[in-house]
Order: structure tokens, then C-alpha cells, then sequence
DNA sequence: ACAGCCATGTAACTCGTTACATGATTAC
DNA sequence: GTAATCATGTAACGAGTTACATGGCTGT
């Protein structure tokens, strides 16, 4: 019955294991949506709307969730849960699936590979415009990063944002020595 | 008529781009795949060779490539090569184009956010296993880079192919201090 | 003769996106 | 009252993959 879930479906999973740890009365499609975009965003992707809450339903009718209508007004709203069955899933995955490399898309990168075909000058604002949308992302990365504190509950949520963080630096050294070395 | 091109296109007329520097005949959908196997793959992605040869098709009813059939025996091979118009189409794309930012897909982080599901043990394991996966793949674009050398042509690639490296470099660095600050 | 590489393509399918369509609730 | 946000879903489409199907050429 359970037949093959996509990681995206996991990482889903994934954000509902920890809102379950507050003992909340679970989350609907958009506030999964506001998780998935300040924690898998920045090493995975933050599906859109459309995809959340067809990955939702495909959860559901696997019974990985369970999901409750709520009616405060006039607007019905879907909560979902993990269910106990969807932790088991969840942890087997962890646990039984071979980890992939990861895949990197870098459109810089990318376009440096034909820097024969642009003027340096275009270059090197190719890779100045990337340094300035790097400092961005690592600020929005170090604001999750300061939201999570040092709360046991959410370690290693942080682990993996410290680690964003010291990749983002990494980045940004390696492009300023880049820029640096483009001369000669 | 130039109707909107993927950046995987645009990757691929790249790898044309550079043959035709070799005064080639072109290349095969092949020959292009064993290309991208050695670049692409590492900060874009290498397209399957089924997905190589819809794209060529593309490209040549577009007009940015040309197809020259070659019939040495029995078999029927088929060489590409970038035209005159592929040269503009993808120096316009090279300045026109709003960059994004590198999307990363990283597993192995994915699965960390999780860590509080696993043994400590399964966690050290799942690092340590990505280490080893990130040694290989480094010495993997280590031969590609020893490739290049300090060849005029190929500069930008070596660039990037270093690029590559000190990234890689970075990420074993960040994992090994990972891994050594778990305890606690 | 047999393995492994060279070579090309189609078909079915999945994942994910954008566009469309709709409407309630809240804060100013 | 009106803009922003909350909230849910469907439809059409694009990009990319695996599976399928076919066969020539080369080295041992």
C-alpha cells in the first residue's frame, strides 16, 4: 500500500513531525507552506501551494496523515497531522534508503564556464551581483538561524542552518578570491 | 521564433560552443553526453541521453544548431555543431538573462533536520558516509582539472572546475567539524 | 563468439511550476 | 472600504527521468 514516496513527500513529513512535537492541533496547507520556506528552502526546495496540498491528499490517502476540518466561521480549514503510521514511514526512510549526493544547479557557475563569450567586465559583475544575493540569503538564513536559539527541541534544525551559514561563507570567500584572480 | 530556451539548452549549446573552438566536425548526441558527464554534472546537471537528443532536435529546428549526417559504414551518426545564430542566441542569454541563485538539493542535510528520529550512531554514519561520497566526487572533478592544465582555451572551465574544488574542500571541512561537535 | 561501447530515438510517466478560480478574515 | 493575508483547490503545461526498442562497431 505504501508505494514509493517522493523525498519532497519525506521532507513534508518531515516539517509535520515537528509541529507534532508541540502537540499542536496540526497544520493546514499554507502554514506547512511558511515552514517548508524558512527550512527547505535552503537545502532542498519550498514546493509551491499547488504541490503542498496535492502532496498533503497523496499523504492522506496513504493514511501517513490524518487531517481535520475545522469551521471557526464561514471558511473550512484543513489541519493535517503525522499519524503514527507516518512516523514509522518516515523513520524507515531514514533509516533504509540509500543517500544521494547532492545536486547542485548553479547558474553562475554555469555562465563563468562561457566567460570567453562575455567581456570581463561583464564577468566580474556577474560575480559581484552573486556576492551581493549571497550576503541576502545568509541574512534570511542567519534570522531562521537566531530564531531557533539554542532550544534543545530544534538542535539540529540548527545544526543544519549553522551549516547553510558556514556554506554561505565558504561561497563568498571562494567568489571574492575568484573575483580577485580574474586579472591575470 | 527564437521562442524561449531552458538553461539546460543554453548548458548544452555551451558544450557545442567549445567544440567548435576545435575546428570539430561537431559532435554526436553521444559525444555531447560524455561532455556533460565531465562538466555539466558538476554544477548543473548532466541530461539523460534521451533528454540530450530532444534538446538537439530543439536547437536544430531553432536554427542555433546544424546537423551534418555522417555514414562511415552501415551506421548513420549524426554531428552537431553550434551556428552563427546559436553563437548570438547564447551570447544575448549570457547578458541579458536575470541570474537566479543556485538551487541546492542536499539530501544528506534533508535527513540531519531529522537527526532527533535517528541513533547518534545512525547520524555519525550518515555523515560519515557523505565524507566519503564528497572525496570521491572531489577526486572525480581533481582528474577532470588535471585535464584542463593551464591550456588558454579552457580557462574559464579550470576556473570553474576549481571553483568546484574549493567548494567541495569546504563542505568536508564543515562536515568533519559537524561530526566532531556532536556530542555534546 | 561475446562483451562492451557507440549510437539513436520513442513512449510513458513523474515532479513540479504557473495560471486560473474562488472566497473568508483581519488590520488599518 | 480596502488591502493584505489566510486558505484551498484544479488545469494546463514543461522539464526531465526511466523503460523500451534497435542495431552497428571494436577489441579480445
Amino acid at each position: 500500500m505504501t508505494s514509493e514516496l517522493s523525498t519532497t513527500s519525506y521532507a513534508l513529513l518531515g516539517l509535520l513531525v515537528f509541529d507534532d512535537a508541540t502537540s499542536s492541533t496540526g497544520l493546514t496547507g499554507y502554514e506547512v507552506k511558511q515552514r517548508a520556506d524558512v527550512t527547505l528552502r535552503f537545502y532542498w526546495t519550498s514546493p509551491a501551494m499547488s504541490q503542498i496540498y496535492t502532496e498533503m491528499s497523496r499523504l492522506h490517502r496513504q493514511g501517513l496523515v490524518e487531517s481535520v476540518v475545522e469551521r471557526p466561521g464561514r471558511r473550512t480549514t484543513r489541519r493535517y497531522r503525522i499519524t503514527p503510521s507516518g512516523q514509522t514511514a518516515l523513520t524507515s526512510w531514514l533509516s533504509s534508503t540509500q543517500v544521494d549526493f547532492p545536486i547542485l544547479k548553479h547558474p553562475v557557475a554555469l555562465r563563468l564556464l562561457m566567460g570567453h563569450l562575455m567581456t570581463p567586465d561583464h564577468v566580474e559583475k556577474l560575480l559581484g551581483g552573486y556576492r551581493e544575493a549571497l550576503v541576502d540569503r545568509r541574512a534570511e538564513l542567519q534570522d531562521v538561524r537566531d530564531l531557533l536559539g539554542d532550544n534543545p527541541d530544534v538542535k539540529f534544525p540548527a545544526l543544519v542552518a549553522d551549516w547553510g551559514l558556514a556554506y554561505y561563507a565558504a561561497e563568498d570567500k571562494i567568489v571574492t578570491k575568484l573575483i580577485a584572480g580574474l586579472g591575470p
